[in-house]
DNA sequence: CTTCTGACGAAAT
DNA sequence: CATTTCGCCAGAA
C-alpha cells in the first residue's frame, strides 16, 4: 500500500488549538515526527466544507493570513474569537499564539510530555 | 522520468 | 516592515 500521507494527525492537532488562539503550520508540524508545514497547509486544503476542524486558526508563521479566496472569512472569523491583529495586518503573536496541545492529546498519542513542553517552549524564541 | 505547483518558512535584500 | 529567493516535498500533469 502507497505510504500516503495521512492527514488524520494533522486534524487531530489543528482541533486542540482553542478558540481565542491561533498558530503557525510550522506550530502543528513540529509536533508530529515527518510532518513539514507545507504538508499541514495541504492538509487543511484537502478539508470540505462545514468540516468542525478550526483550520481559521492556522497562520503562517509570520502570523499573516495565507492570501487565498477565503482570507476575508478566517480573518472575520479570527476576530469573532478575540484574536487581536497588528497593524500590518498579522496575527499578534505575543497575545494570541496557541500555547500548546492538551495533557489529553499528550496522552491519547502517547507522546512524552517533556518533550512536548521543549517544543512549545521553542515556539517562543 | 521530468516539471510544476502549492492554505510554508527562514534568510537575504 | 515588505518582497524576493531558495529549500522543501508530496501530488498532479
Amino acid at each position: 500500500m502507497t505510504a500516503r500521507f495521512e492527514f488524520g494527525p494533522v486534524y487531530d492537532l489543528v482541533a486542540e488549538v482553542p478558540k481565542g488562539e491561533a498558530a503557525s503550520y510550522g506550530m502543528i508540524a513540529s509536533l508530529l515526527p515527518g510532518v513539514t508545514a507545507r504538508m499541514v497547509g495541504r492538509a487543511l486544503s484537502h478539508l470540505k466544507g462545514g468540516t468542525q476542524t478550526p483550520w481559521h486558526r492556522i497562520v503562517q508563521s509570520s502570523g499573516a493570513i495565507a492570501p487565498r479566496p477565503f482570507a476575508g472569512e478566517q480573518r472575520k472569523r479570527l476576530k469573532s474569537e478575540g484574536v487581536a491583529f497588528r497593524s500590518n495586518g498579522a496575527v499578534d503573536w505575543s497575545r494570541n499564539a496557541w500555547r500548546g496541545p492538551s495533557p489529553r492529546w499528550v496522552k491519547k498519542n502517547r507522546r512524552d510530555a517533556a518533550r512536548v513542553m521543549e517544543i512549545v517552549a521553542e515556539w517562543r524564541r
